[in-house]
DNA sequence: GTATTTTTATACAATCCCGCACAAAAATGG
DNA sequence: CCATTTTTGTGCGGGATTGTATAAAAATAC
């Protein structure tokens, strides 16, 4: 990697680049995405995108890796704040949830969770990238909840993780966020102990179909 | 669709045919999976494929109605043994892990939770039916909870229903079954109020990759 | 026993997708 | 001011996939 090249300077940012591959990718996922549909989601040509990412698989993992990267920041700052247990479980939910709601102009939850696992059972690169996300997850939020306290941050932590795995899904299925939000609080409430079960408003509304 | 037709008769079984599509969509999902693999999988020519269910994308929707009706049987015949609450809890949970590790030689998750969220969100009706799945078993585990005397079958029945949606991921992740049942008896001891709060034996390998 | 009806299997045409090769453009180093 | 190097955009060929059309096979009704 020329650290400064001698010839031309690229045009693009490939950050930027890895951005919007990301949000298509998260729409179609690996396999129903082309690398028209890349070229047109990023306005790169094909040999462009090739050169500086490789094939269409290896950007699909480079955007894997982005996510990860920016979802640890984003715990970690979560961890500055010093928030105590209960409201940092809701916060850590809710904060998912607004990930899920972003983006594009419906819900799409998390590139990771709801488009990896497909390429997962037959890619044992991109298994290796869904475990190695998962694991950072459980790993950072149980470190948030010892922090705040927890009686059991280890198995708190890998629910709460299972939490925001399930409020993805959801969202995917289209459930409004005001549903989600409440899940979260029930979640939230139950896991740190404070007993208001139900307090948070609890789905009224089951069923969707 | 003629009862009892007057020319020759089909060769093959439409429910075990929908199950082997089932199985080969659970590994590679919609858009992985040719009508060449499901040729493969189900031992049957492509137009007999085509006559029988339509295309690539019925005979996926297809294959999640069969689950969703047999998912949902699974749980109306666990509701008939009048477990207490804690142990139908762990009994649900690990259930599901049974179901995302049977199969196949290596772990899958669940066909529904794992690909048509990544289908999801470029095709109207497969989102209808992954929130039809959700909402069945949101209902149907409230109901169970109700049953067995929960104090809040409504936001705990959604909470079991969440832990399922990452235990089917994890599994897709490679998790070792060992690790997702302790995961199944941290959630429903804390979800019964059975405080023995890590006592199954909470995870203490958290990272993998 | 024959005709009819439905299923099965092979083959074909159209489309899409991928990867690579080629020429043009842009900016730095001498 | 010129040459070199890297990026950019267009175009082409190979391969795969989809859907359908056509002929053979099988079983029931008459």
């Amino acid at each position: 990697m020329p650290v400064r090249g001698r010839g031309r300077p690229r045009s693009f940012d490939p950050d930027e680049a890895l951005r919007l591959a990301g949000e298509r990718f998260r729409t179609q996922g690996l396999a129903g995405t082309s690398l028209d549909d890349l070229s047109e989601a990023t306005g790169l040509a094909r040999p462009s995108l090739a050169a500086a990412f490789g094939d269409k698989r290896a950007l699909y993992i480079a955007t894997i890796e982005r996510l990860t990267a920016r979802v640890e920041e984003h715990l970690l700052r979560l961890g500055e704040r010093g928030l105590p247990l209960g409201p940092l479980i809701e916060r850590l939910l809710v904060g998912g949830i607004d990930l899920y709601f972003a983006g594009a102009d419906q819900p799409e939850g998390c590139l990771i969770i709801n488009t990896a696992a497909t390429a997962a059972a037959s890619d044992d690169e991109v298994r290796a990238r869904l475990s190695a996300f998962i694991a950072m997850q459980d790993r950072r939020i149980t470190g948030l909840l010892a922090a705040a306290g927890s009686p059991a941050p280890e198995a708190h932590g890998r629910i709460v993780a299972a939490m925001l795995h399930s409020l993805s899904v959801r969202a995917r299925a289209g459930e409004p966020r005001e549903v989600l939000v409440d899940l979260a609080k029930d979640a939230a409430s139950l896991i740190a102990g404070t007993n208001s079960s139900s307090g948070g408003g609890a789905a009224k509304l089951v069923g969707g179909a």
